[in-house]
DNA sequence: TACGATCTTCTACGTCAAGTAGAACACGGT
DNA sequence: ACCGTGTTCTACTTGACGTAGAAGATCGTA
């Protein structure tokens, strides 16, 4: 999968926090710690388009979103690191291993939801 | 965290899968599909030790092994992903979502074991 | 409608990580 | 002591990413 470069990161941080789409002087400006030309972002939005990560619309001030949420980004970055591994379910238990109680709890809901008493269900 | 390029991981699967240490020269052999010239593994070789994958032991023809477990490398990775998403419960509702049964039983049992069997009836 | 301000696209340059390997040096066995 | 092999040092190349100027396209307004 296509990875993110810094300013690319920060970039998504803005669209994903987004509430709808936004346009290209929002983004310089929301960013205007880094004193970024305008051309810059419009540069860092094109490749992440190349890269599917956004989409833009054809009104006249260009107005850009991401094409996914932030989360679906991330558990789709975990789904990938956990395809690659050789040991599934041993990088499954380290991971449950490292996630502190609340998470954990979290995880056991949904997990109950999910797969849960089956025989009630189906 | 420091990342992979293609050959690096490429010697780091040699290396999580091998028995003992390694030496380069086997390394090399090893992927002799790619005709690489053995400097180029030892490149290779430093600049994961330089990144706190590899180590080597001080004998003449040096023996390299992985610092840690594959699957170590896996979970970590995975936690830093979770670390970075804003919402981590959201993330991990969708990252659950997407685990086949097998693997959902699995991490059931892991968590059930974590955090103690009593509450996984509820 | 002509014009200036603004936005968009195209092109380009600098930097850094990673792939690749030669040159030179260090050892160990015969 | 020498020769072959392993090790270290240094360097080139390529691609991704940060960065932005130049040129072209649009829009609002006088």
């Amino acid at each position: 999968m296509a990875s993110l470069g810094e300013l690319e990161r920060a970039v998504m941080d803005r669209l994903w926090s987004a509430d709808g789409p936004i346009a290209a002087t929002e983004l310089r400006d929301g960013l205007a710690d880094r004193g970024l030309a305008l051309t810059t972002v419009h540069t860092v939005l094109s490749r992440l388009e190349h890269k599917g990560f956004v989409v833009h619309d054809d009104a006249r001030p260009r107005r850009f979103r991401a094409r996914g949420s932030r989360e679906d980004h991330a558990a789709e970055l975990m789904h990938e690191v956990l395809g690659q591994a050789g040991d599934r379910q041993a990088v499954l238990a380290r991971f449950v291993g490292g996630v502190d109680p609340d998470e954990a709890r979290l995880l056991r809901e949904l997990l109950a939801r999910a797969t849960g008493p089956d025989d009630i269900n189906r």
